[in-house]
DNA sequence: GCAATTCGGGACTGTTCGGTCCATAATTCT
DNA sequence: AGAATTATGGACCGAACAGTCCCGAATTGC
């Protein structure tokens, strides 16, 4: 009994989050934000309540729409080691290739948002916190294929991968020097090595790219 | 022949940094930065040029001042793993303590700063090109003392630290509890453990933290 | 087609932003 | 002492900020 809205409210939040991720939410307004969503300013608070709460709800969508796609690439079919190094080539590819060097939403949150925002830091907590369950999963699959050690401590390793994928993506934005972040990758991935080191390709320089 | 300025430029410096450090550049304003170094406007303008220049200036000032003493700590007569060790448990207590909390002001930068500043961008990047340089020389002198094998990429091993680093000191910003870091560091510097595994206490574990 | 309801454009608000400017106070040299 | 010079405080500027509001337009059920 009412006229129907005119836009698409996720679509409108994509291209929301696309503008804080690029452009960072103090240094991203309100005009900006009505101008790449095309919504008016009436619309955009009826829609997400204030700025704020869009950063919030793009955290969210961001962790949704990312997440599910890491899992998928880390449940192929393939050693860890080598499902962990493809992802690092995706990223490195993307911030060599240029829309990659916008870094990780996430990382850019948690180093711009002040300590104070407690309910901000609540959220980017919880997106590493997605990261890093992911990574555990594909590592406690590999482990139980007889690819890890059983010693091998799957927390620690996840967490330090968590870590070290942030460090990469952030490095990358202001480096986007493809050796330079193929070392950080090669010597990052070296963890998920067989304990064998023996395999008779076990340079340091050697993952798989071939360059 | 004229009056001489009342303050001390390097110390207002300082503060200044400090206060972009915690809160970030674009949500300190000017009256923050005027507030927290006891200047005015004039005498703000009349020392540092502009907002932006500031940041450029507390850039190297941070580098300048961060530097030495990581570069002093890392030389210290111990083993290259335990040295970064050493550097790791040092961040990681400044986070879990409180102070530490604000991340690198250089990674903070990185993330906040747009792709379209050119001139800040270059300055981060040299931030990081110091680190992994001061990283490097740890690393090739621990290399002459014979601690790590010749074939070991030294370059590649700044650059994966300078990185890790990065990561370690960003997830502690969002998330600062000790044993998450301490996870990260114990796997992150298990590159700079001796070639020889059997050293009877290489559990994944075991960098010498007491928990 | 008419009443009810909701949407959306854009004008508007008070505040804060980075930056400028000037009158005054403080200091030095002669 | 007085002229010259410079630092300082704070008033001031136009622009941009986040957020509010209202009224015309559009769409529905009846």
């Amino acid at each position: 009994m009412a006229r129907p809205r005119e836009f698409d409210a996720e679509a409108a939040l994509d291209r929301a989050l696309e503008a804080l991720w690029i452009g960072g939410y103090e240094a991203t307004s309100l005009d900006d934000l009505c101008a790449v969503t095309g919504l008016s300013r009436s619309s955009f608070y009826a829609t997400f309540g204030s700025k704020r709460n869009l950063l919030l709800q793009s955290i969210d969508r961001y962790v949704a729409q990312r997440n599910p796609r890491m899992a998928a690439l880390l449940a192929q079919p393939m050693p860890v080691h080598d499902a962990f190094a493809a992802l690092a080539r995706q990223f490195i590819d993307q911030i060599v290739a240029g829309p990659g060097r916008r870094g990780c939403f996430i990382g850019n949150c948690v180093a711009e948002l002040p300590r104070s925002d407690r309910a901000a830091q609540a959220r980017v907590r919880r997106a590493l916190d997605t990261t890093e369950a992911t990574f555990r999963d594909a590592l406690a699959r590999a482990r139980t294929r007889g690819e890890l050690q059983n010693a091998a401590d799957i927390d620690a390793l996840a967490r330090f991968l968590t870590a070290g994928f942030q460090g990469l993506r952030l490095v990358g934005k202001a480096n986007p020097d493809r050796t330079t972040l193929e070392d950080i990758a090669t010597v990052m991935l070296q963890c998920l090595k067989q304990g064998t080191a023996d395999t008779g390709t076990s340079s340091t320089k050697d993952i798989g790219y071939d360059h």
